[in-house]
RNA sequence: GCACCCGUAGCUCAGCUGGAUAGAGCGUUGGCCUCCGGAGCCAAAGGUCAGAGGUUCGAAUCCUCUCGGGUGCGCCA
């Protein structure tokens, strides 16, 4: 609708256009402060080049008032044109909001290590990328996404240890003697006990099983971190293995040594990333030939970028954020762009617990389970409370506030407004197909409101997806069900001679609202 | 010390590609059910947008500095 708007302004206007909705409605349904940037490049009063914009705009058939105030160009747009629109979207559901983006791009998210199960520093970066992606491939973007298990290396030897001692002392009650760094929590004693029943007591008799002992349990912790992904609707197209990389090590070595991105020193492998903006050279090999962790991610985006994706996209913990400089800078090498790489950082998220606040470290075991919070207010509001923020700001939220909340939740409002509509339908032995071809003339400026707030789902996803500001989705919904609860309260539907147009106009904001949810990945109810 | 994020109502947070009178939820106070779902609606109180400069027609928004909070600065992953 926007794009239709912004076409019209278009063919009289050459210079880029700033359309904007206006904060009072009674403006319009658009507006434009085009003046104010022309009267610059034309050296002439705004007022007046935007009286003169204004009428020739009123020659095109879906405004119905274009008027210039103070410089703006408010418009607003006709009463067939909303009407036809909704019809529109009435009759094509599937359709309604679906844009042709057309770009492909590669989303990496989640990526937590393979040694214990997700808590809840990662549901918000695995609801963000999600919803990144179902609002994303709805406007049209073919979206991949992909996991990378970060399967290699002293942390999985580390989990490995664990079980094996956990095993030893918990289980077959030997005495163990602890080291400095290992895996704590409830969950390695379950591995244990687990462990000893599927691979056998001798295997902990001997330290030289860890190994084994950890590739089994690596794969039970990413078997339980998909169980964790699954029950709050979370799903990957691709998982890549760390620990399958280096075997390509030798050659994308010879590759960066070629473009001059590698030298020697102190018998060391050191990557120039200082040369792409990085504050030192980085380490890629170490004094015993074995690649460190940045070599593993230097293969990974080489063989990212060589899938040939328009865009990639990863979501990063923020503590990773130093981490950025030392990859683009490795694309670069290759010769590759590394602003295509769009990193979003998803920041820390304090729990409270009665206003005590709550330390979450993986290493000391007491870190709140993912799971635990969904079991306790679900997988919807779980998603909520992290799309209602932007991804790059602390959180802070209270454990027992969320428990006692779930009757002021933003979703039930959502819904509520959403049954609310079916109700009607029902009470009024009516369907939506009744309606759809009804035309809308006749009733007031609140209803017409109610349904351009309607109308504008689509370009609500496409400048959600666009600014990386999902929040605005939640923002929206919540605004839409709450329009639509006080027309609710003013108006009233059945037996009126307005029913039919009533039930319209509600049909059209709860397919919005509809839409709108399943991009959270929230389904609507249609009773409560 | 350097880098990144943040500082907006009592609390949790929106608003930030500069635009018209700074918003929401919760909390507080007071109204609205003979009537389609009161899980709702209406109203009130509550703000030096951390502070100081700068840029310009115009700044919560952009720039600089200061103060305050968080995170990162491994040849761990």
């Amino acid at each position: 609708m926007k794009r239709r708007v912004y076409e019209a302004l278009q063919k009289h206007i050459d210079h880029p256009i700033v359309l904007e909705k206006p904060k009072d409605k009674n403006f319009g349904h658009y507006a434009t402060p085009i003046a104010f940037s022309l009267a610059k490049v034309l050296r002439r009063n705004p007022m007046q080049i935007a009286e003169e914009l204004a009428e020739k705009l009123r020659e095109e058939e879906m405004f119905e008032k274009v008027d210039a105030l103070k410089g703006y160009v408010n418009i607003k747009l006709s009463q067939n044109f909303l009407n036809d629109y909704a019809t529109w979207a009435l009759e094509h559901e599937e359709a309604f909001g679906k844009g042709d983006n057309g770009q492909s791009v590669l989303l990496e998210f989640v990526s937590a290590n393979p040694t214990g199960p997700l808590h809840i520093g990662h549901a918000r970066g695995a609801v963000w990328g999600d919803v990144l992606a179902r609002i994303g491939t709805h406007v049209g973007c073919r979206i991949e996404r992909e996991y990378y298990v970060n399967d290699a290396g002293n942390q999985i030897y580390l989990l490995g240890l664990s079980v094996y001692l956990a095993g030893r002392e918990a289980v077959l009650g030997l005495d163990v003697e602890w080291p400095e760094e290992y895996y704590r929590g409830e969950y390695i004693l379950d591995l244990a006990r687990e462990a000893v029943e599927a691979l056998g007591q001798e295997m902990f008799m001997d330290e030289g099983f860890i190994p084994e002992i950890a590739e089994w349990a690596k794969e039970r912790m990413l078997e339980l971190i998909n169980r964790n992904l699954a029950d709050v609707g979370i799903f990957f197209d691709h998982y890549v293995s760390e620990k399958s990389l280096y075997e390509k090590w030798d050659e994308i070595l010879t590759k960066l040594a070629e473009a001059g991105a590698v030298y020697e020193k102190d018998g060391k492998w050191w990557l120039k990333s200082t040369e792409h903006g990085d504050e030192k050279d980085r380490v890629v090999v170490r004094e015993d030939g074995r690649p460190t962790y940045l070599a593993g991610d230097i293969i990974y985006h080489y063989l990212k970028f060589e899938r040939g994706y328009d865009h990639y996209i990863n979501i990063w913990g923020a503590d990773h954020h130093g981490y950025i400089a030392r990859v683009k800078a490795a694309i670069a090498f290759f010769g590759y762009d590394p602003q295509k790489l769009e990193i979003i950082l998803s920041q820390m998220v304090s729990l409270l617990k009665g206003g005590e606040p709550y330390k979450m470290s993986k290493r000391a075991g007491n870190f709140i389970l993912m799971q635990d919070i969904v079991q306790e207010i679900g997988a919807d509001a779980l998603r909520f409370i992290f799309l209602t923020k932007k991804s790059d700001t602390h959180l802070e939220f209270d454990i027992e506030d969320l428990k006692k909340e779930d009757n002021s939740n933003p979703i039930y409002y959502i819904n509520y407004a959403h049954a609310r509509v079916f109700s009607l339908f029902e009470k009024a032995g009516k369907e939506q197909k009744d309606v759809v071809r009804v035309s809308l003339n006749g009733l007031g400026e609140d209803a017409y409101d109610l349904l351009f707030t309607a109308l504008i789902l689509p370009e609500v996803l496409e400048d959600a997806f666009e600014s990386r500001q999902l929040q605005k989705v939640t923002d929206y919904l919540k605004y839409l069900a709450g329009l639509y609860h006080k027309f609710y309260y003013d108006n009233r539907v059945i037996g009126t001679p307005y029913e039919e147009k009533l039930l319209k106009l509600s049909a059209m904001v709860a397919l919005s609202l509809r839409v709108g949810l399943k991009m959270l990945g929230i389904t609507a109810m249609k009773k409560m």
